[in-house]
DNA sequence: AGCACGCCGACT
DNA sequence: GTCGGCGTGCTC
């Protein structure tokens, strides 16, 4: 080709790129290319770049163009990183989706999505210049002299050294002063995070690949048995794979490492590295072999059927119903057809059993990313899933990130979850609704299984939206355990209670212990008493910040708040007006631990909640003692119904049902099912039918056998029915506004006054300034203001007047320093 | 996220 | 006087 070509045309042309710097800023940057770099640009792939003084970032391409931004002049980017995109234009639109939906930056979204391997590392370092001398007349500061002859022993620092060795943090002056005067310069290192795990493997020489040769060696070796050995045995291995690790040689062969030494040496073997995978290999290729239970194929059927209209699929099956292999032969078929799977499961869920079948069913190709992995594994995992290597990954909510190619099927077990909403730093995402929008983006299909699903999905399955399918029997013939509701007032009248335990449980406990079996007790409040109130005066102590009364912990001898952690010494004459009848009123898991030890004296009972594992290693440990049955009895909150399997469990007993049926919003009482629906169905063996039994007051049976009758959804029914009546939209989409202050009063006062602002905007819709609960982290108070748009104001519109409000408000002069996070929780 | 700049109080 | 604290604003 002679002349003009295209090629020339475009190394001719100005180019300027858009980057996501993976840092919270509110907008993005525009970068120039150098023209030698214009035939290396490309959306998805990495840049580094300068961003403000001297720090080095490496940022994402968004977009590319030829026009020069007007205002300002676009620094020049340094290089380009990848050879190929990173990133999918899927996993870029998922970004935009997240960056709105949940009112973030993009930047906060790449620091969430990309692996910290991927994020290159930048660290400003000092170098001495060699040939310096300091002009005429220069003088040096006694903490100049010292970075100069630090930088004499070692000619290279970084910030952070020269903060070290002068034992101060404001080192720029010093540093300013050195380049000022020509001493030291500033270099940029970026670092790449990743290094591939090398491998030493042995070959042998081509030499002896010659059989001829390879007979005469034997000769050789004649003499040397234990080099005989090594030779011998890598022949053996040889035959069987084609590739031989030195360990694996080492150890087949029973000879030193010495001897492999002399025959490498006498350049018989060969050593050479290469990268190896860093996860675990699963190429035992066990298949466990399973056929469907009428129901769950069924179920599988329904589902199939289900997706030729809906592309979610909400999986209603009881505990134990087998929902894992309905699960997998969902994924065998999605393989099938050359797709990739995500497997979506919960933080802790992971750990677990559930992980290790899928694993060994499908082997190699499946990966499992979470945060237990360090980086080198996720963006091992990461470049895996982008090259089609893994057909299935498995994962906690981060793993809606990763670059998959043929998305074809997401599962989202146990659904209801709530570790798939991110808290804390932004994005504050549900990985769950995060998973439908990928799935869309993909033209892929996705299952939400839960025994207890949650009140939103079963909503949208109500609606149409999604599909529904049912099992309501758990799988290979385990029985769902007994139910019984006990009354309360009933037994009282009766005079049957034996502190705060019925005959019943009682009895049911002795008979338990008596054949050797376990007992976990349900009570959902921690600490002794929840109230001290003076018998004489009726005051009662409240905590300082929260407003709400101070629980009595026994074990501490102190009143502690449950919101915010505030503790006092207790009281024992009240202190408003002197009186010694202090009474106690309602009781925790302290308390029920005490009264039981005081009727099964021999039980060995111990105590499962936030404050008996607060200490390390407390968790494991009481969990574990009473896997190995060295505990008889569990009395735990709500963390005994979290994912705990125990298998000699054979009566559960719900204390008080109704301190669990008392709930101030629809996100407290579809929890309080959930817990009543999981408590209740974790009973029993496969060989042994288990028993579970409720004491409540009366006015709660209803709702409780409804629940334990596996009448989940009918609950929700009913809850939305209710609210409609009192013009209350039951699906509300809320936005939690946390605002941070250090100083209480002013935070009070602000959260007022923004509340009012957001109603002028809004129309009437906020609630939560008048809630006296402000928490305490740290050094600074939250308070939270609730936002509930109905489905008439779309979300955008509600959000961007909340931007303004927001942008107005921190303009004032009275109340900077305050910090608003905003939180979208949509229906 | 850094980092500079600017404004204040406490010290050689 | 200036060192060092923190609040504020900016980075293409």
């Amino acid at each position: 080709m002679f002349g003009f070509d295209d090629e020339e045309f475009v190394e001719r042309e100005t180019l300027f790129i858009e980057v996501i710097l993976p840092l919270s800023l509110a907008k993005n940057y525009i970068y120039r290319v150098p023209f030698e770099l214009n035939g290396q640009v490309a959306v998805g792939k990495r840049v580094v770049v300068q961003f403000g003084k001297n720090k080095i970032y490496t940022a994402l391409i968004k977009s590319v163009s030829n026009e020069a931004p007007g205002i300002y002049e676009a620094k020049y980017i340094i290089d380009v990183v990848d050879a190929y995109p990173i990133i999918t234009h899927e996993q870029l639109e998922l970004w935009d989706w997240m960056t709105l939906y949940y009112m973030c930056n993009e930047g906060d979204v790449m620091s969430a999505a990309l692996p910290a391997g991927l994020k290159l590392a930048s660290e400003t370092i000092i170098v001495l210049k060699e040939d310096a001398v300091p002009e005429e007349g220069v003088v040096f500061t006694e903490k100049e002299e010292v970075v100069l002859t630090a930088l004499r022993s070692r000619p290279r620092l970084t910030i952070d050294d020269v903060s070290a060795i002068l034992g101060q943090k404001t080192v720029y002056p010093i540093i300013n002063g050195l380049l000022d005067k020509g001493m030291v310069y500033i270099a940029e290192e970026v670092v790449e995070k990743y290094k591939p795990l090398l491998k030493s493997f042995v070959s042998l020489s081509s030499f002896y690949q010659d059989e001829e040769n390879l007979r005469q060696l034997f000769g050789i070796l004649e003499k040397a048995p234990k080099q005989l050995d090594a030779l011998l045995a890598y022949l053996k291995l040889f035959k069987q794979q084609d590739v031989i690790s030195k360990e694996e040689l080492l150890e087949d062969s029973n000879c030193g490492p010495g001897a492999l030494k002399s025959l490498l040496d006498k350049e018989i073997f060969k050593i050479y590295k290469r990268p190896v995978s860093r996860l675990r290999d699963h190429s035992d290729d066990f298949i466990l072999n399973f056929e469907l239970s009428a129901a769950q194929d069924g179920a599988l059927k329904k589902i199939e059927q289900e997706f030729v209209e809906k592309d979610v699929v909400l999986l209603h099956g009881v505990t134990a119903s087998g929902k894992t292999q309905i699960y997998i032969k969902l994924i065998e078929h999605a393989i099938e057809k050359g797709g990739q799977v995500l497997f979506l499961l919960p933080e802790i869920a992971l750990t677990t059993q559930i992980v290790e079948r899928i694993q060994r069913y499908f082997g190699d190709s499946i990966g499992v990313y979470h945060s237990k992995f360090n980086n080198n594994e996720r963006v091992e995992i990461w470049n895996k899933v982008l090259n089609g290597k893994y057909r299935v990954v498995l994962g906690a909510r981060s793993a809606v990130f990763l670059p998959f190619k043929e998305l074809k099927l997401i599962v989202v077990d146990e659904e209801h979850e709530s570790s798939y909403k991110q808290q804390d730093p932004a994005p504050r995402y549900q990985a769950r609704d995060a998973a439908v929008y990928l799935a869309h983006l993909h033209k892929a299909k996705v299952v939400l299984g839960s025994a207890t699903p949650s009140i939103e999905s079963y909503f949208n399955a109500k609606g149409g939206k999604y599909g529904l399918v049912t099992i309501n029997e758990r799988f290979g013939g385990v029985e769902l355990p007994l139910q019984e509701v006990i009354s309360i007032s009933e037994e009282t009248k009766k005079k049957k209670m034996v502190s705060y335990f019925s005959g019943k449980l009682i009895d049911e406990i002795a008979f338990t212990l008596e054949h050797k079996e376990q007992v976990i007790l349900f009570q959902n409040r921690r600490g002794y008493a929840t109230i001290l109130i003076c018998a004489t005066c009726g005051y009662a102590p409240k905590c300082v910040n929260c407003d709400v009364s101070l629980t009595y912990h026994k074990t501490s001898g102190k009143l502690h708040c449950h919101y915010c952690g505030y503790h006092q010494s207790s009281i024992n004459i009240c202190p408003a007006c002197g009186s010694v009848h202090v009474e106690q009123k309602g009781f925790g898991t302290e308390r029920v631990e005490e009264e039981l030890s005081l009727i099964f004296p021999e039980a060995k009972i111990s105590r499962l909640d936030v404050d008996s594992t607060r200490t390390k290693n407390g968790l494991q440990q009481i969990i574990s003692e009473f896997q190995e049955k060295k505990t008889d009895i569990l009395i735990g909150t709500q963390m005994v119904a979290k994912g705990l399997d125990f298998d000699n469990v054979t009566l559960i007993g719900v204390i008080n049902a109704d301190t669990l049926l008392n709930y101030p919003d629809f996100r407290a009482f579809e929890r309080s099912y959930q817990l009543l629906a999981q408590v209740a169905g974790r009973a029993g063996r496969r060989d042994k039918q288990g028993k579970v039994i409720i004491q409540a007051y009366d006015d709660n049976h209803r709702i409780i056998n409804q629940v334990i009758e596996n009448k989940y959804l009918e609950m929700y029914n009913e809850e939305l029915s209710e609210r409609r009546q009192f013009n209350y939209p039951p699906f509300t989409r809320l936005i939690f506004i946390n605002i941070k202050h250090k100083d209480s009063d002013l935070l009070n006062m602000a959260s007022q006054k923004f509340a009012n602002e957001l109603r002028a905007h809004l129309g009437g819709r906020v609630l939560g300034p008048e809630q006296p609960l402000v928490a305490r982290v740290r050094n600074y108070y939250i308070k939270q203001v609730i936002i509930k748009s109905d489905k008439t104001t779309s979300l955008p519109k509600v959000k961007s007047l909340l931007k303004e409000v927001i942008l107005q408000f921190q303009a004032e002069k009275d109340f900077r320093g305050l910090n608003i996070q905003v939180d979208v929780d949509p229906y």
